[in-house]
RNA sequence: AGGCGGAUAGCUCAGUCGGGAGAGCGCUGCCCUUACAAGGCAGAGGUCACAGGUUCAAUCCCUGUUCCGCCUACCA
């Protein structure tokens, strides 16, 4: 490809989207049952359908792509399902903002066009998120693109919903649960984020009914809800206090009297001062209380957690305090002034607290009253337990386990009912005519505009009781199983919708196709592989794990890989107030999709979160950038015949080179099986930065010129042998570049991404080779070091001898010196001797920088350690000469004295890592007679 | 409050067999050597948080301490 040819410089823009386009014109990612390969699936954790893409996403998907890549490449048939998530309070939020601008909202276009809207906004924006995970690279099956309110999603959501339901698993009932009051919805307890705030904790006295000047002193630190109070607890082992169980207090600023009750739960004997205000209606832990004492629940708030005035009055709070409407906040400041002014406060402390949040729009919850739907839990999460247990489902890193059973094995009742439109409306029903009978259900009318219909005339308000029965069923009842009515008019469906991570439980096998028994579901559940970002474990991992041993009777994957969140480089949550996110789109812009996914690849590292600065992912460009000029490099001197000869005819450059890649297709491989990306990444870079081009591009340049040689020909066959190599095994890292180039090279087939992954080829391994590089990268970096350290000129020749210990060294020594010659730079002379001492050797250092070396390429390092450590309290005689062979490289150098002396400093420096350098003939004498046995 | 994780070069982090302290980025010096200055070569820089212990030998194993982060639960 002439581009290749004529740029120095990698221009990302115009190669991704022509590729991506052939790829998906191609069908690539395409799934078929039929493929005979071991199947290979992840489903895609669903990203909002109307949201775009941050950080994170690209991180998550970059990890399932060179996944879902490489596992493609070694021929497994492979499914990555792709899909969105209807979001549900968050698109909501999104298109109510939007209202808001208009001057409108949800309540005055009503549900029905309300949802058009929703739709309409979904159809337009729906798209930017998959657009940006192609941008990305994301090899999806896209077309089995999935949406969690799509159709066939529905069915399967209604069907578990029915049989959960049938199962005793789904129950209604009134609970207190998490409330947004400014999304208007109950919320999961996980739904709820909770942060440290500097609140206040009041003292408040209670006086005795019976006996006002004594009375009992309770603290909170929410004063407000102590109107709803219904009891006071005390511990009834209290020597203080117990006598005064059975008695009554006097609410303060009511008219009404409390029973004091001795409760051993809610009551620390050890904590404050020994009395507990009872509210059941705005506290979980009083909600139980409450159910032990059989209290009333007095619920003072509305929807929008705002002091009710019918509550107020049932309460018998003193009028004059004109609570009504009052916001939770106001409310609380009067009532403290209130109880100031009449003496009852005792004392005000600061007090650090947690406060509850809304996760979608970071409201303050609060605990509100309601009929709820919920998932009875135990009996699901006991199975999910075990399945996490027997290692049927693996959490990678294993870290998590410990935090996952901890979790599932509190896990409380899932409240699934959520007071928003958008979403999978529950399937049940009430039958109207049974509810206004037995009171269960209230129906207000009103007439609406004229000119409609009759039938429409009259507006119907129904108000659910927590007691009103539903009728359970995928789809409208045709009569009511009581009172046999059939007319379709009068089955009020109920209003509220599922939490969003309803669907998404389901969605491994949903996606598939279930409840049908479809092939799909058949080939590829249980899927392979889920990676997924630690903050949704709970939302949606654990769900997932639930529902697919309870509908399908077997795990949903094998394995679950937890990767960290990506923060900014000073280690913040990135967030949009804060203006620190990092926009994925932005760099791919700037720096290219591969290096952006290099980058996050590099960085996951198991069990810490990402710290991304912009350095790194420019540091990876640079990458993309060499491996671009070892391209055009290669591609420049690939005229001229190839010529496959026998391993044992290599050049030992080509031995190494293929030596080396061998080890680096090997690791590579383990480390993608153990999911650690970090370290598959940086083998990678390493091997084709500093092994590739540093070392083995430039040992080859010298066979090149002359075409027709027998050492060009063997020459650019491994060049291509081993760059194309490199191009697949690179990859599912760097997918646009490595194409590009690959198509570039001679190749067999029509795209990298279809290639085989590189597998071991054992006649490539050469330990001979990888020894000989040690010793001639050790004569060419001293020989280097010698120069710049003596600031003796570049072009000028460098003389210098070596040293061997061992014959053979000598010999491997001899056959690279054309190799150390080059690589020295300058005209070298390599003289490998074999005994010491020599004085021809200080003839031929009679001109310029002579530098001389010990070189002992064959100790292990280690191992001599190993010995010495073990041997030094023994103080037996070979531990000298183990130490004497670690001082493996020597300087000598004939540079003039005054030299010398101006590196002083230097010389200390590699004395102190065993290399001397000489500044006399005499010296040079010295050590050698040290040497000599 | 409990649980988990972390502390290694200026920064970000590897270091999974207990024996060599490493990488990238940044920094310094020399080099535009015909793939690449988004480059090449060389170099400086560390009490592996602190204190004990086990061991011939500890960044690594054990105990304790300090600091940071996260998760879960919150005591009114």
């Amino acid at each position: 490809m002439s581009g290749l040819q004529l740029e120095k410089t990698y221009d990302p823009k115009q190669v991704e989207e022509r590729w991506y386009q052939v790829w998906i014109d191609r069908g690539y990612f395409h799934a078929s049952v039929t493929h005979p390969g071991q199947p290979y699936c992840i489903v895609i954790p669903p990203p909002n359908v109307t949201g775009s893409l941050h950080i994170g996403h690209a991180l998550n998907n970059t990890i399932q792509d060179i996944l879902i890549r490489w596992r493609r490449m070694q021929g497994r048939n492979v499914l990555w399902m792709p899909g969105t998530d209807h979001a549900g309070i968050a698109t909501q939020n999104v298109v109510e903002k939007q209202l808001m601008s208009e001057g409108t909202t949800r309540e005055a276009l009503g549900r029905e066009k309300f949802l058009e809207r929703v739709w309409e906004w979904k159809a337009k924006s729906g798209d930017t998120i998959v657009r940006q995970l192609q941008r990305l690279g994301a090899s999806c099956d896209w077309d089995r693109l999935r949406f969690t309110m799509d159709e066939g999603l529905s069915t399967a959501v209604r069907e578990v919903f029915v049989r959960l339901y049938e199962d005793g698993l789904i129950y209604r009932g009134e609970r207190l649960i998490n409330w947004c009051p400014r999304c208007l919805t109950a919320l999961s307890d996980i739904e709820v984020e909770h942060e440290d705030t500097r609140g206040k904790m009041y003292h408040i006295r209670y006086p005795l009914a019976d006996d006002p000047d004594t009375a009992l002193i309770v603290a909170t630190t929410r004063p407000e809800t102590m109107l709803g109070d219904t009891a006071v607890a005390v511990h009834p082992e209290d020597p203080r206090y117990r006598h005064l169980i059975g008695k009554t207090a006097r609410l303060p600023l009511t008219t009404r009297d409390i029973p004091i009750v001795g409760d051993a739960i809610l009551v620390d004997l050890k904590f404050g001062t020994g009395a507990v205000k009872i509210t059941p209606a705005h506290d979980f832990n009083d909600f139980e209380a409450g159910d032990r004492h059989n209290l009333a629940r007095i619920a003072l708030f509305d929807r929008h957690a705002r002091m009710d005035g019918f509550a107020l009055h049932e309460a018998q709070v003193d009028p004059s305090l004109n609570l009504a409407g009052k916001p939770v906040l106001q409310a609380r400041s009067i009532v403290v002034d209130a109880l100031r002014a009449r003496g009852l406060l005792v004392r005000v402390e600061d007090h650090k607290m947690a406060l509850g949040k809304c996760y979608r729009c970071k409201t303050v919850v609060e605990p509100h009253l309601s009929p709820q739907w919920f998932v009875k839990i135990r009996p699901l999460a006991e199975p999910a337990v075990k399945a996490v247990e027997e290692g049927r489902i693996r959490l990678i890193p294993e870290a998590w386990v410990n935090n996952y059973l901890g979790w599932m094995r509190d896990i409380k009742d899932w409240c699934i009912s959520r007071q928003i439109w958008w979403g999978h409306q529950i399937p049940a029903w009430y039958c109207i005519p049974c509810g206004q009978r037995a009171g269960t259900l209230i129906v207000t009318s009103r007439a609406v505009g004229s000119g409609e219909t009759l039938s429409s005339a009259w507006k119907r308000s129904i108000t659910l009781t927590p007691k009103a029965k539903p009728i359970v069923a995928k789809s409208a009842p045709a009569r009511c199983p009581d009172c046999k009515q059939s007319n379709p008019q009068d089955f009020y469906r109920d209003p509220d919708v599922l939490d969003t991570w309803f669907s998404s439980a389901l969605w491994p096998f949903s996606t598939l196709g279930w409840p049908e028994q479809t092939p799909e579901l058949k080939t590829f559940y249980p899927t392979s592989t889920l990676v997924t970002g630690l903050d949704i474990l709970f939302f949606w991992v654990a769900r997932m794990i639930m529902m697919g041993l309870k509908f399908m009777g077997d795990v949903p994957f094998r394995d679950v890989y937890i990767h960290a969140l990506v923060r900014d480089a000073e280690g913040q949550k990135m967030s949009k107030s804060k203006g620190n996110v990092v926009d994925p789109l932005h760099v791919m812009e700037q720096y290219g999709t591969d290096a952006l996914r290099f980058t996050l690849a590099s960085l996951a590292s198991p069990g810490r979160d990402i710290k991304l600065a912009e350095e790194r992912i420019e540091g990876y460009r640079n990458f993309a950038n060499k491996v671009w000029n070892a391209a055009r490099f290669i591609l420049l001197n690939l005229e001229g015949p190839r010529e496959q000869v026998h391993p044992s005819n290599r050049s030992f450059p080509d031995r190494w080179i293929l030596s080396r890649l061998n080890g680096t297709i090997r690791s590579v491989n383990q480390e993608l099986e153990a999911y650690r990306f970090d370290r598959a990444a940086s083998r990678l870079y390493h091997f084709i930065w500093h092994e590739y081009c540093d070392w083995y591009l430039e040992l080859i340049k010298p066979a090149l010129p002359d075409q027709n040689s027998p050492e060009a020909r063997r020459t650019r066959h491994t060049l291509v042998e081993t760059f194309e190599a490199i191009q697949r095994l690179l990859h599912p890292f760097m997918p646009f570049i490595t194409e590009e180039i690959w198509q570039a090279l001679p190749h067999e087939g029509e795209s990298v991404v279809i290639q085989p992954y590189p597998g071991e080829q054992p006649d490539w391994d050469s330990k001979d080779a990888e020894s000989a590089f040690s010793i001639l990268e050790q004569c060419v970096t001293t020989a280097r070091t010698a120069r710049v350290l003596l600031n003796y000129p570049p072009g000028k020749p460098v003389t210098f001898f070596a040293w061997v210990g061992h014959e053979r060294n000598g010999k491997i020594l001899e056959n690279l010196q054309g190799h150390v010659a080059h690589l020295g730079r300058g005209a070298v002379q390599v003289i490998p001797v074999d005994r010491w001492p020599s004085s021809n050797l200080l003839r031929l250092a009679a001109e310029g920088l002579t530098v001389g070396m010990v070189v002992e390429g064959d100790v292990d390092l280690q191992k001599a350690l190993a010995l010495i450590g073990r041997q030094r309290e023994e103080g037996a005689a070979e531990v000298q000469r183990l130490e004497a062979k670690l001082e493996n490289v020597e300087f000598a150098s004939k540079a003039p004295p005054d030299v010398v002396a101006e590196h002083q400093e230097r010389l200390k420096v590699l004395q102190r890592d065993q290399a001397i350098l000489l500044s006399s003939e005499e010296q040079l004498r010295e050590i050698m007679r040290q040497r000599s046995p």
